[in-house]
DNA sequence: GTAAAGTCTGACATCAGTGTCAGGTTCAAG
DNA sequence: CTTGAACCTGACACTGATGTCAGACTTTAC
């Protein structure tokens, strides 16, 4: 598929698709005429690639990370050099003094949605 | 007390602190030489700007939140507005979503970080 | 009263991912 | 062959919280 019908199959701009390939995140076969081409798994990868932005990663990180994953295709995957398992454990507790946050300010707002919708029901 | 204390009791830079005022979501008093005096309770509201920040809400919507929030201390607390209550119900969605996401990598990582150890135990 | 540490304002820099625009090329359909 | 949509590269703008610097003032300790 082209650049376009991964970008909307994907949820995420053709900007940010290319951008991906300029940091190594991404590659893509190229057609004779120079445009990107790319496999079914591509949207997959995408996804997972937003994800790990989304759990605050750089995309240097991420970079290393990707070619250590299990590739679901049984792909050929190299094994994580030590100085990245440390890198990945510190941004793996990272993440999970992120939840706790998240789940903290979660609380938050749901404490005054729900003070604020009592004795207010359904906005009329 | 004054800002640099603040700052360190709550973990966050004098900038910040400076900035939050700007923003609406933290007052001080002033001495008469011009500089901030904080109570004892600013130090549970920066840590709480913070995870909100952390959760990805945006400074305005801050603002407009803490108002709203049941005040331990039993002060005055406006009541959220329809219009309000229905854009915090979306930011409680986006972290219900987020919080999912970041499980998501958080597995992925741990996937990694645990192939990469497995047969290869302490670093040495 | 003096020195040192802390604070003030204001301005500019940074980061990293993304938006957007320009000028040109490629692709697919008629 | 032509046309319009999609794509290409490269460049610049933006966002929003935070870092950092300069020059001046305040506070505290001695």
């Amino acid at each position: 598929m082209r650049i376009g019908e991964l970008a909307e199959r994907a949820g995420v701009s053709v900007r940010s698709l290319r951008y991906y390939e300029a940091q190594g995140l991404l590659v893509s076969e190229r057609t004779t005429g120079g445009q990107r081409e790319y496999a079914e798994r591509a949207v997959d990868r995408v996804i997972l690639i937003q994800e790990l932005f989304a759990a605050g990663l750089h995309s240097k990180k991420i970079a290393e990370l990707l070619p250590c994953m299990r590739d679901p295709d049984g792909g050929p995957n190299e094994r994580a050099t030590p100085e990245l398992v440390t890198e990945l454990t510190a941004e793996r507790d990272r993440i999970d003094r992120m939840i706790a946050d998240l789940t903290t300010s979660r609380a938050v707002l749901d404490d005054v949605i729900t003070t604020a919708t009592r004795e207010m029901p359904a906005s009329r």
